[in-house]
DNA sequence: CACCCGTGGGC
DNA sequence: TGCCCAAGGGT
């Protein structure tokens, strides 16, 4: 009772004033909670603008071109959220009449919306007490009672469930739920820590015993493993070589050269004869124009571009100039076509 | 349920 | 530099 009173009450003093804060449409909220998955506020607020600007309601956003949507969000990552995004506003629009269901289970069920975000949307809009279980949330509970269980175990997850549940307000559980997030997102956040200015620290069992940077516990860590990429890029008058990825991997359903990937570095022998049997073409030539290193969650990638001359015209499509801004690319390739194109002509620099 | 999915920033 | 972290979800 008095963690919720302490809580809330420096959250109305000290809220930030986001953009999606201003309404609170079912609409809002749900854009930009799926916007701000694993993403953090500075770097989503952009996303949330430029989204809101061209798609104002969950209509809007229904009948857009899948490549529209996702070329809108290049450069935000994980891109199976564009997807699913425009898959349920699609779904919202057929089956609900562009009005979005209220209570977290229904919410559950749509593409894109997990325990989080239906808890974070059916809190917000309709006042329902559920937690909403962020990763702010998992470091502020982990702390307050200072939990040594792993939080990214079941058992871990369980326990502080049942911490936040037996705390949580009833009455205004969206102001709640958005007051653990902001108290871990500008508080109690991941180091430097400013525990003095926390209205929880009275009640803080890590604060008392000093373990505030051993919590939370975590077990697993991501192994990194290595991915070479190797694109060939194939230039006429009219465009540039491009394909669409398929549903394996990473980056699905954006746009790329055509090329090779493995696990080791490939000598170029190995190179030219790979591409020449996938793509059944014959390359009288193959030159290193550009090569880059990105770094994933759990890839490391090492990029080589090469020019490409064929004997004869590819078999693929080849994408006209003006058409390659239009596509959605992954940074690397992003990256590649700004410092090596014009971005408005597209010709060779 | 363990693993996979991007990118940017901090230290 | 290498690692961690961020308003997680799908499979």
């Amino acid at each position: 009772m008095i963690l919720e009173h302490n809580l809330i009450s420096w959250y109305r003093k000290n809220l930030r004033e986001l953009p999606w804060r201003q309404h609170q449409t079912a609409y809002n909220v749900w854009l930009s909670e799926i916007i701000l998955q694993q993403t953090q506020v500075i770097q989503g607020t952009p996303y949330y603008l430029k989204f809101m600007a061209k798609y104002p309601s969950v209509f809007d956003l229904a009948n857009a071109p899948e490549d529209e949507v996702l070329k809108l969000w290049q450069g935000l990552g994980y891109y199976s959220r564009a997807r699913n995004l425009h898959q349920t506003a699609q779904k919202i629009v057929r089956d609900f009449n562009g009005v979005f269901p209220t209570n977290s289970e229904s919410l559950t069920q749509l593409k894109g919306i997990g325990e989080y975000t239906a808890a974070a949307i059916s809190s917000i809009v309709n006042n329902e007490s559920v937690p909403a279980i962020d990763g702010n949330a998992y470091r502020v509970f982990s702390r307050l009672f200072d939990v040594e269980t792993p939080i990214d175990t079941p058992e871990g997850k369980k326990i502080i469930k049942k911490l936040i549940t037996e705390h949580m307000s009833q009455k205004n559980p969206g102001d709640f739920n958005q007051a653990v997030m902001e108290l871990g997102a500008t508080i109690c956040k991941p180091r430097q820590a400013l525990c003095p200015e926390c209205p929880l620290s009275n009640m803080c069992w890590a604060y008392q015993k000093q373990t505030i940077y051993e919590r939370p516990v975590k077990s697993r860590k991501t192994k990194v493993k290595a991915l070479y990429i190797d694109y060939l890029v194939v230039k006429s008058e009219s465009g540039l070589v491009m394909q669409q990825r398929g549903q394996e991997d990473i980056w699905r359903g954006l746009y790329e050269f055509p090329g090779v990937s493995s696990s080791y570095l490939l000598s170029q022998d190995e190179l030219k004869s790979s591409l020449e049997d996938f793509y059944n073409i014959k390359l009288n030539l193959l030159t290193l124009h550009a090569s880059s290193s990105h770094q994933l969650t759990h890839r490391d990638l090492k990029i080589r571009f090469f020019i490409a001359q064929l004997a004869k015209k590819f078999s693929l499509e080849y994408t006209a100039w003006d058409k390659i801004p239009q596509k959605p690319v992954p940074k690397p390739i992003a990256m590649y076509l700004e410092q090596n194109f014009r971005l408005n002509k597209y010709e060779l620099l």
